[in-house]
DNA sequence: GTCTATAGCCTGATAGAC
DNA sequence: GTCTATCAGGCTATAGAC
């Protein structure tokens, strides 16, 4: 099947610039400067091509939003096969750059309703495959799951982790190496680098 | 003392009623919605006003931080000194109305260094008053605060409780009840209405 | 302290040529 | 698919009357 409605250009490259020049500003300046101007100039386009791709601006963000959370969905799903899986959540969820752009988007959610739709609709398959990566490694280790239900247990793991990066971003570390140790030593089957020592 | 340097009309009540316009706008509808000239309408004044009791609309923003905080920071530090001040601690900040507006900080912080600073400096002064709370709490009922570090236990409480609040903010609550019934578990003499039962 | 009026710029979005 | 050109309106901020 080479095509069924092949593009003119090149496939859907202008398409994804945008959504990426878009993607940048919202993480450096916030959504207020993704404005269709700005948008273009960084993809190298002129204004009105935004207005090809997208019928309005929220349209733009909500493809923004969409790509993003299908490739750090697919990110995810890779990470969570290899090692220790609650020790990549922690890591993962460690990311500055995560959680500046989610933090954007939660603050758009609560006033754009469709923003909110699909931001809902990606938390809970985050937390599917989350809760599943930790159900398998809590049953591999041998943990009563009945004691440390998987969702709870990575949802402490991610959110714990979310709100260190959050205040990291603006400057606070007051309470971190606390909180972080006294993780390490409450589960401590969590955030060892390897389960058992075995590589 | 009855003035050192009276205003003419009222106070400042004027200047009372645009931050807390502003603050009511950004809370409904995002910082973006806050122009000058819709806080204004909302405040009932005309918009060049605005810039006579904010050379900016960025130190309007400011205000409306500074504002908020310090009300924060007394419901705070009254509401600790009542009853169980880890039940407390995770009721205020369930609360949607706080964690939106927080949230909408948070986001302004990320791009507008002075949002930061503010944010940095009341994130800080907050932790301190809910760990002192906490560490009284954890040695009145005799809990050995080496292996439970007051300020890890507060920050558990607070940013766990602060996530699920916004996370219903979008309509999720997968793995909410799981997780509200682990730390009911993990830490009993945290969430209990009363200490003891003596009332 | 509050107003009217305005400068100058940026915005989302559309029409229509190529 | 990409462009030029444009509209109508919103924005911050200032000047100056009352």
């Amino acid at each position: 099947m080479p095509a069924t409605q092949r593009a003119k250009t090149s496939d859907g490259a202008t398409r994804r610039r945008l959504i990426e020049a878009a993607t940048q500003i919202m993480h450096d300046e916030g959504y207020a400067a993704a404005t269709s101007r700005r948008v273009a100039a960084k993809a190298d386009v002129k204004q009105a091509l935004v207005y090809y791709y997208f019928p309005t601006m929220d349209d733009l963000f909500l493809e923004v939003l969409r790509a993003g959370s299908e490739a750090s969905l697919a990110r995810l799903r890779d990470s969570l096969q290899e090692d220790n899986p609650a020790r990549t959540l922690w890591l993962i969820n460690s990311d500055t750059r995560n959680t500046v752009l989610s933090n954007e988007f939660m603050a758009l959610a609560n006033h754009r309703k469709a923003i909110g739709a699909e931001l809902k609709h990606y938390a809970e398959r985050v937390r599917d495959i989350e809760s599943a990566a930790v159900t398998m490694m809590l049953r591999a280790q041998g943990v009563d799951i009945t004691q440390y239900p998987p969702v709870a247990i990575s949802m402490l793991i991610t959110q714990l982790a979310r709100s260190m990066a959050n205040e990291r971003a603006v400057g606070v570390s007051y309470g971190h190496e606390e909180l972080q140790r006294f993780l390490e030593e409450r589960l401590p089957w969590l955030l060892s680098p390897s389960p058992g020592g075995h590589t």
